[in-house]
DNA sequence: CCTACCGATCGGTAGG
DNA sequence: CCTACCGATCGGTAGG
């Protein structure tokens, strides 16, 4: 890896680190720059303008996402047994955090939710896809059978996303890992399997 | 009311407004001047500091959840009466924004969450007290045999509380009352009242 | 990658 | 409540 790509890649990480913390607006280039030991220009030079930091920023968080949630429930048998899987890994991830301030996806959707722009189209479109994966994943445990015919997948998904992204500011309140397991229970309820209803799978 | 309180009241219902969009730190004292007509002085001068405007305009935004969410509710019997009417007045209040952003409370936990503070530590009290609420109505209904007693009235209250602030955020993908009625009835499910798990209320 | 600098805006104060 | 102003920081550029 060249030098400069590898200069780049320290930037985001620690770019989406703050960013969790206190927002893509409220990351700064000079208190980036800051803890990175660089001049400002030297860290906005890779980038050009704060939204092309954003939006790298905002990238990395979402390759975190795909590695920790969906890529260990990724080679399993689409219906409800990838979607078990799926909840647990992000049930996981939301507790122990990848960056500083918890989940970025969190962070960054409650952040951009009423503002226009580019960073905020992006993600939007990341999130469709995640939820039209869940959807899909809904859809055929349905159809299998493995869920009860009268479900509606795009409620049962947003009650899914929901509960994760309850699990980051729970730490205001509570610790991170209790509220991980009252999550993974609460997602097995509007999942409404059968075989999860009581309990059996949420230890 | 005097001229004074008036403008004061006008500052901080103002002030509300804009956290909701832009969060309690990308208010600033000069945006919401000029929003006001106001000049930058005139505007500090009633709060001393930018920290006591975010705690103003945080008392105001927690007024204006009770007055939404809580009064309607607050004289129907303990248990889980009234806990369907709060869900139900929440998910609507959620729905149909006081504030230009949403609702502001869950706009400010997740900026809140992970920075100190004294508005950070005023926000946590003002949960520790709801959350103190929906789980003595949880264990009521449990009691009284409404809900099932195997419930666990802190994780009840926990999904209640995610599913409530993922109506917020919906509206990057959603529009807000299709989100808002898929959240009743998730909170519903997440309640497991026999009454209601059959959506029979939900409808 | 750096230093040096730009105009704009930040929170806040002095004085009236 | 205003004008006028403070030092600090903002995003970003010029030049090397």
């Amino acid at each position: 890896m060249e030098d400069a790509t590898r200069t780049r890649d320290s930037i985001v990480r620690t770019a989406a680190d703050i960013a969790s913390e206190r927002g893509l607006e409220g990351l700064s280039i000079g208190v980036l720059a800051e803890a990175l030991g660089m001049s400002k220009s030297g860290v906005i030079g890779h980038f050009g303008t704060k939204e092309e930091l954003q939006l790298a920023a905002l990238q990395h968080a979402l390759e975190v996402f795909r590695d920790s949630v969906w890529a260990p429930a990724a080679e399993l048998p689409a219906g409800l047994p990838r979607l078990l899987a799926v909840c647990e890994a992000w049930t996981r991830y939301a507790a122990e955090p990848t960056f500083r301030g918890g989940c970025c996806i969190a962070q960054f959707v409650f952040e951009l939710d009423a503002r226009p722009g580019r960073v905020h189209d992006e993600l939007a479109r990341a999130l469709r896809r995640w939820r039209l994966t869940l959807v899909a994943d809904i859809a055929h445990a349905v159809g299998a059978g493995d869920l009860p015919a009268e479900t509606e997948p795009e409620q049962v998904a947003f009650a899914l996303e929901a509960i994760a992204e309850g699990v980051n500011p729970a730490r205001m309140l509570h610790e991170n890992s209790q509220a991980a397991q009252w999550a993974l229970r609460a997602m097995h309820t509007v999942l409404g399997a059968p075989s999860t209803r009581a309990g059996s799978l949420s230890g």
